[in-house]
RNA sequence: GGGUGCUUAGCUCAGUUGGUAGAGCGUCGCCUUUACACGGCGAAUGUCGGGGGUUCGAGUCCCUCAGCACCCACCA
């Protein structure tokens, strides 16, 4: 084995040898384990977000399949409608070409040869994560499978009456022209204007001034309503007004809506392009004037000197033109919720069109009550909050998008308009047949389906719905998602009310629910801040001219380049070293605490770099003094030798069998930073700090059985951690286990397939642990005088100790070699009943005081200072612990434990305290010479 | 307007039913100790955002204020 550990060398040969092997398929097992991936979309790269949850689901994957159930992470990608015609609309533009130039047909054939392209990434990536993923059942949103699926559950919710086609306002992206939902548009505050326009009275002098935002929409007026109760305008209800600029007049009407302290107090009402309008306008059977083209310019209902100006630029003139004729009142700067598509960033126009609903309630129901019902459980509990607030104002899913790129809406028209929906062109023709009793021309429905549709199915498309698959059977309810808080309206819960309508049972019975990764700044990671860091780079590594060129090419504001050099140049000057899968991992978990921002250092990456470095070189201690012959003897050692264990071995394992359990907990609680920092505690702080340590002389000792209960040890104990850490960093464990796993006794193909660690198999050892603590505080103690004192580690210091019990010095006695090896002892002796101690340094260990002698090594003086810092520390412990018991109230209320451990902490404290201030005299005297 | 979080060491964060405030990184000493310098040993560092309350006891529970972040929502 190397010194150091170069993951670079062997990841990719073990991933190959897992998949090639077959180890990711379900094996046959009474119990199963299902886990969906959220499909990324599928002309897209995996980002650190991805990174962070499939090595999060990974995890769990892993470890339940080496608790031997039947263990199913599903693969796949989304055709993600939207995201994926734009960028291979963008393409198309760069090269001088338009969607619109060519077919339909074409344009599909352009996108799906795009994602031939592009596929091949998102799986790339993820074998480099280690991601046991089953690719043998990988699927596409738009496969023939899943897109039966998608027209089986539309046919269904049509028959069910839970789809419906109608025409009302929509979010309308007029630079995409297509609907969104509700969803898919997010509303930000910007600056604006609150223009004041006078409506002249139709039939008297005289006007009303309404305040709107949007003046250029004045031209699809139906009517300007007032408050009822408004005394100023009460009067002018039931009478008109002249429209300017248009040769209309409108009915001033009276309702509840219109709010008498905002604006002028009277509005006016557009049903055509306002969602409010439209309610007010259904309520007096208002008419419906659209003046927008889907473009969002003036249409032919538009004076005609304004007709196919652009909204913005409509509203100039309008605004001029009002003005000119001395009908603008005023104008005040005013904020308002601008509400902007999420994809393309134009802002959104209501619009009136045809389109395609699902019904929400009755199915928003059932799945709140799962919820309820704790059928499906949110892990952090606390995102039901959001989910039911979420679930109780749910509006009709509009699910017709007016793109090419998806699945195309299952609906046909003849010549009448009359709409058969149907499972294929066959059984609409049939349908058509019945109604005209002949064959008749039909047209299917230009439009597909919102993305999310299809990925709503997911849970079960996957698995072979509609029919009704083994797989089905085996596998859903899957047991957990994974998934980001941002997604949990979008997928999650039309994943719970799509599943649950369909198979009658809940989707998945846990959601946990994770943060979203930042960059070490708490930024956002995204290409305009230039932030993004590629999780390969990471893994592999990245010079700063390659990091740069990443960073700085195909910007959508070009002008950004210059900025984001800079800040890559200064947080990178020397680009990404490679630290390989595991230690990206391992930061993965570590990071996975309930919080909902997770920053992203890439120290903490280079810190569990060296953690991996760090089990690589303690097994190749232990192999190496494990080498030989006899490995069937130390086999037999691990397993229950023979020879009774040493109290650090009894120790070892008592720390594994609890470090096993922390980690078993953590997993189902979904803490796996609890795991990594168990994992990571116990193999540095307690298996190579102190036991490797500890095997040191043991190993060289004379005593041949203790040599080889030792190194049977070890290698049970390694053998056992590797198992234990396998899920988090799957690389290095397999690569070592490979080489461990014959020694220690254990056999096996993999330690993917190997078993989960069992903590019964080492229980706690109360004594032992006793026993270690005493000689870690007594090693402890004195390399702390060594520490102080600036004593060369090579020195072997003389301990004498002082008020020694029977049991001090009994296990001193039975420690001996062990204290002086782990402490740098030269002798230890302890002081003959009234002998006089010769100056020295102190330390305490329970009553017991241990004498390192100056003797030319140690400074009176510093000595001194060293004694009184520590002084003055205990002085405040006892203080408090003083005030405590003092106080009537804590001694009388208290639990009687409580105030007993008070007790002794004071006694303690009390005794150690004046054991050092014995000594402070005593060299006190000795400074002042 | 409604809702949800967050505020603990220089930085990033843990802190499980209230009972001695922790880790990693960084910092400062000493050390080429035969697994590891991607290392070893030792050290320093906190008014737990402010205020109030409950309690024998509060980082933890309640109220309140401040700051920050996010989500939902139809005031023109």
């Amino acid at each position: 084995m190397d010194k150091v550990y170069s993951p670079a060398e062997i990841e990719q040969r073990l991933y190959q040898r897992w998949e090639s092997a077959g180890y990711f398929v379900p094996r046959l097992s009474q119990h199963s384990f299902c886990i969906m991936i959220p499909p990324p979309n599928v002309t897209g790269t995996l980002h650190m977000g991805h990174a962070f949850q499939d090595t999060i689901m990974d995890a769990l994957t892993r470890r339940h399949r080496m608790q031997g159930e039947a263990t199913l992470w599903q693969p796949g990608t989304d055709h993600a409608g939207i995201a994926t015609q734009m960028v291979v609309e963008r393409v198309l533009n760069a090269a001088g070409q338009r969607r619109t130039d060519m077919t339909r047909e074409a344009f599909v054939e352009r996108v799906w040869a795009w994602k031939e392209q592009s596929g091949g990434t998102i799986a790339r990536q993820l074998r480099r994560l280690g991601a046991s993923v089953d690719w043998s059942r990988e699927r596409f949103t738009l496969d023939p499978g899943l897109s039966q699926a998608v027209t089986e559950a539309f046919v269904r919710l049509h028959e069910q009456g839970l789809i419906y086609r109608g025409e009302r306002l929509v979010n309308w992206d007029p630079v995409l022209r297509t609907a969104l939902s509700d969803l898919e548009v997010l509303s930000e505050e910007e600056d604006g204007h609150l223009w004041y326009v006078r409506y002249p009275l139709s039939d008297a002098e005289g006007h009303v001034v309404v305040a709107t935002t949007r003046p250029e929409t004045m031209l699809g007026d139906a009517a300007v309503a007032v408050n009822g109760e408004d005394p100023r305008y009460r009067h002018l209800v039931g009478r008109h007004v002249l429209l300017p600029l248009a040769e209309r007049t409108l009915p001033i009407i009276a309702d509840s809506y219109v709010d008498p302290g905002f604006g002028s107090g009277c509005l006016k009402i557009t049903p055509a392009h306002d969602f409010n309008d439209y309610a007010i306008g259904q309520r007096h059977a208002l008419p419906l004037i659209n003046i927008f083209t889907p473009e969002a310019r003036l249409n032919e209902r538009a004076p005609e000197r304004l007709r196919g100006l652009d909204r913005f630029e409509a509203r100039a003139r309008i605004v001029e033109e009002l003005t000119r004729a001395g009908l603008l009142e005023r104008v005040e700067p005013h904020k308002l919720m601008t509400p902007r598509g999420d994809r393309s960033g134009a802002v959104i126009e209501p619009y009136l069109t045809q389109q395609w609903y699902v019904r929400v309630a009755p199915l928003a129901d059932a799945a709140t009550a799962a919820v309820e019902s704790g059928r499906v459980r949110f892990v952090p509990a606390n995102w039901d909050k959001t989910f039911y607030q979420w679930m109780r104002n749910i509006q009709d899913w509009c699910i017709s998008r007016q793109l090419w790129w998806g699945h195309r809406i299952p609906a046909w028209y003849d010549q009448q308009g009359h709409i058969y929906v149907a499972r294929d062109e066959q059984a609409a023709q049939a349908a058509a047949r019945a109604r005209h009793g002949r064959d008749v021309p039909l047209q299917q429905d230009e439009d597909v389906l919102d993305t999310w549709f299809s990925s709503g199915l997911w849970p079960f498309s996957t698995l072979g719905w509609p029919a009704h698959t083994a797989d089905l059977a085996r596998f859903y309810p899957t047991d957990v998602l994974v998934t980001g808080f941002d997604i949990i309206f979008f997928w999650v819960a039309r994943m719970i009310m799509l599943g649950l309508h369909f198979m009658g049972d809940v989707p998945f019975r846990e959601v946990y629910v994770h943060g979203l990764i930042r960059d070490a700044e708490g930024q956002k990671m995204s290409k305009t801040k230039g932030n993004v860091i590629d999780p390969l780079d990471i893994i592999d590594g990245i010079d700063l001219p390659a990091l740069l060129a990443k960073r700085t090419s195909g910007l959508m504001q070009a002008h950004l380049a210059a900025g984001i050099e800079k800040a890559t140049r200064k947080q990178y000057p020397q680009g990404i070293p490679a630290y390989g899968t595991d230690a990206l991992r391992f930061t993965f978990a570590s990071l996975a605490t309930q919080s909902r921002d997770l920053r992203f250092d890439l120290a903490r990456v280079a810190g569990y770099r060296n953690f991996c470095n760090k089990l690589w070189n303690a097994a190749r201690f232990v192999l190496r003094a494990c080498d030989g012959p006899s490995s069937e003897a130390m086999a037999a050692g691990g397993t229950g030798g023979p020879a009774p264990r040493a109290v650090s071995e009894r120790w070892i394992r008592s720390r594994l069998g609890a470090t096993i359990g922390a980690v078993d907990a953590a997993f189902r609680d979904y803490r796996l930073d609890f795991a990594a920092n168990a994992l990571y505690e116990f193999t540095w702080h307690e298996f190579c700090d102190w036991y490797l340590e500890i095997a040191k002389p043991v190993l060289q000792s004379p005593q041949a059985a203790a040599a080889q209960s030792t190194r049977g040890t070890l290698l049970h104990v390694l053998e056992t951690l590797l198992r234990l850490t396998h899920p988090l960093m799957p690389f290095i464990t397999e690569e070592i286990w490979q080489r461990v796993a014959p020694s220690a006794g254990t056999s096996g193909e993999s330690i993917m397939l190997a078993a989960w660690p069992d903590a019964s198999e080492f229980p706690t050892d109360a004594d032992a642990e006793q026993e270690m603590h005493w000689i870690m505080q007594v090693v402890l103690a004195i390399r702390q005088i060594r520490g102080e004192m600036d004593i060369a580690p090579a020195k072997r210091l003389p301990l004498l100790l002082q008020q020694a019990s029977d049991r001090d010095l009994a296990l001193v006695q039975q420690h001996l070699s062990l204290l002086s090896q782990l402490a740098g002892l030269g002798s230890v002796r302890a002081l003959r009943l009234g002998e006089a101690p010769p100056p020295a340094a102190a330390a305490m260990v329970g009553e017991l005081t241990l004498l390192v002698p100056m003797s030319g090594l140690i400074e009176p003086q510093s000595e001194l200072r060293r004694l009184e810092r520590r002084v003055e520390k205990i002085e405040q412990e006892l203080a408090r612990a003083r005030g405590k018991l003092a106080n009537d109230h804590f001694v009388r209320n208290a639990p009687p434990e409580v105030v007993a451990q008070e007790r002794q902490r004071l006694a303690d404290f009390e005794r150690t305290r004046h054991g050092l201030a014995r000594h402070i005299a005593q060299v006190r005297v000795l400074a002042s010479v």
